[in-house]
DNA sequence: TAGTGGTCTAGACCACGGA
DNA sequence: CCGTGGTCTAGACCACTAG
């Protein structure tokens, strides 16, 4: 069993939609007529269903059926950017100081946050990033030896997601981000160019890749008066 | 069957975490026990957990358990929800302090929000909300006099969006976002209970219907020691 | 090897919506 | 009333992790 089957019933369905076979609005084959359709049991149907319901591509009316919702594409006005591309977009040129490179074994936070076991080796590299010459982010990354077999930090001072993309021929797929306020320490006043105690942006960021693997756990700091977050959210 | 088995697990292990017997990294009874604890089929238990997984709470790792995530209050964004919703989530009690309430007419600002012309009516509602009796915000909402003809305290006591949606019968279709970090003045860290200087987050938020007018922008101050907001980005 | 979660079956009864 | 999705059972075999 390669690939389970409530992934290829998935799969055709976000096919059928993004081919606009289905439509916002289209009421979908009744999970009795999927069952017969795919020769499989009706919970091996909703587990599918209840997947693209999950990720927005489905809603259910009980007693009436299962419809489609609004396409992702125009719920993904925002994609996942680098900082690179962030900044090429405003035009602004973005350097990158390597302030540290170490290859270590993995704590056990950032072995759960990447899919390690304990004690495998990642790499785990501080990095200060301009915008014009101003220091905007101060970030440590942690990547994984098991994927990055030859890293440099040449490619840390470039843009690791083109290598990434264009090197290894590997595909970004999403990111979870969690965003806090914090005061700046000692470390990060330092390194951003601003009084201790200013509030700073403090983000946590996990980026895997189309198979499912994380690929970097980042911890990052950012300067409050040069940078923001937008996000469109809908209900 | 008032309640169905699987939320009555659900809301369980919710509890559980919310009072710290289970904390994060801690594993939780296998599949198998939780089936003979409950009395249900081990397919129950799934569905309990899955839900769990799909809401943050939870993660697994094949061939070694289920285990309990970092918890603080967090945004999942898969949709725009409510204060209210968000903590309904998280088994939390919202309560509502209604600081100010006023009707006045729109700043230049205000209107280009609202998409009013100049000088026309807008409440002004201060509003500090708290999780457990915790002050969580501290917001300003500008609502358009020409869509809430009759609003009252009460109202902004308990649900805007829930009166939005099943009193005015109208739709919310998104939001946009503004997230910074900024250090409390003495108004935020009066209404929070917190040190003058702490980090927070200030997000600022433009609400819009199904049809194209926005109802409703609001300046907010989140506590950094009990908010977060996680955001999912696709490539 | 034993235990875990992942997938799957072939049934069942229920609540809701519409004709 | 019938068809829909919602809940639930009592099994089964698989893949992964650990000792």
């Amino acid at each position: 069993m390669r690939v389970p089957s409530y992934q290829l019933i998935e799969n055709e369905i976000k096919e059928k939609i993004k081919k606009s076979e289905l439509k916002h609005g289209m009421k979908i084959p009744s999970e009795n007529e999927l069952k017969e359709t795919y020769g499989v049991s009706r919970m091996t149907v909703r587990q599918a269903l209840n997947n693209l319901v999950n990720d927005g591509f489905l809603y259910r009316h009980k007693g009436k059926g299962t419809f489609v919702n609004h396409t992702k594409m125009e719920k993904r006005i925002q994609g996942l950017l680098s900082f690179t591309e962030e900044m090429q977009l405003m035009n602004r040129k973005v350097t990158n100081k390597v302030a540290s490179f170490t290859l270590m074994q993995a704590s056990e936070e950032v072995a759960a946050k990447l899919f390690l076991n304990k004690n495998e080796e990642v790499y785990r590299i501080e990095r200060i990033r301009s915008a014009d010459g101003i220091p905007v982010l101060y970030e440590t990354l942690f990547l994984p030896r098991r994927i990055f077999k030859d890293l440099t930090e040449q490619i840390i001072r470039e843009s690791l997601y083109t290598y990434i993309e264009k090197e290894l021929k590997m595909s970004i797929n999403f990111s979870i981000q969690s965003i806090e306020a914090v005061n700046a320490d000692e470390t990060v006043s330092k390194y951003l160019g601003i009084p201790l105690n200013n509030a700073v942006l403090h983000i946590t960021l996990n980026t895997f890749l189309d198979n499912g693997h994380p690929f970097e756990y980042v911890t990052s700091y950012y300067r409050a008066d040069q940078y923001r977050f937008i996000q469109h959210a809908f209900r």
